[in-house]
DNA sequence: CTTGACCCTCCAGTGACTGGAACCTTTATA
DNA sequence: TATAAAGGTTCCAGTCACTGGAGGGTCAAG
């Protein structure tokens, strides 16, 4: 399978896939005699499971550790509760901060006439 | 006035200030006779209104045009407003997508046991 | 046999800083 | 007055996670 296949498949761009076996976040594939990327259903499915990762917004290094416990068959879940929990603070530390910013910030765009003089609270709350 | 002096008033790192001076982000300031930056209100509140800008989320680009129109006099509330909600648009879809991830993640948490055990609803989740 | 669609590597750029080296100036102290 | 600490300067490199493009090789169809 080339890695155009292996990119519809997995979700993933071309580029990234390179870029990922360039980092060594996913191991070098096999390759043609005439030296192109050939991959199976397993190098697929780990592709597949770094995309998911990167969708949930787990760096590339947890990714790494995700894969490796993926792949380990003595784990314990507990070490994977741990990375999901702590990405799981991560996300709600940022809904609490884009909140209290959506807030403020729809506050002042309610406030502000949007005609063509210049008073604008907006600015006035940034100066 | 020094950068130290005017980085703790406009509450941005010393790097940060000569780095939107590099950019043209804020005009460079005069320069003492050893080649200090020479900095005084009127730069400081430019500063300032960056870094509060910069806080709420809008782009480099977009503090350029904000504090073209803070500078202007002859501006339009409107083409400020028009910056505003673009950003409340931008910080609301991101909300959105926090709170689908955050949901999803938090159930995948509260499914895995976390023990010593291998068998983990958030890898299968994943794979 | 040529055309177009693949593939490859390598280098550079993105955004918004941040760290560090190498060097100069000012200020406080011995 | 000598010196050391604490400031300032420039310039280059690194961060994160890609992305774009140049320049070149390979392969299947017409």
């Amino acid at each position: 399978m080339n890695i155009s296949h292996a990119a519809k498949l997995s979700g993933l761009p071309k580029k990234t896939i390179r870029y990922y076996e360039d980092i060594g976040l996913v191991k070098a594939t096999a390759r043609t005699q005439a030296g192109y990327r050939d991959y199976d259903d397993r190098a697929v499915s780990n592709l597949t499971f770094v995309r998911r990762s990167r969708d949930f917004g787990f760096s590339i290094e947890e990714c790494r550790e995700l894969l490796a416990l993926y792949s380990d068959r003595n784990r314990s879940s507990s070490d994977v509760k741990n990375l999901a929990q702590k990405r799981l603070t991560q996300i709600e530390d940022k809904q609490r901060e884009l909140e209290l910013l959506r807030v403020e910030l729809s506050s002042l765009v309610t406030a502000c006439n949007g005609d063509d003089r210049p008073d604008c609270p907006i600015l006035n709350h940034l100066a």
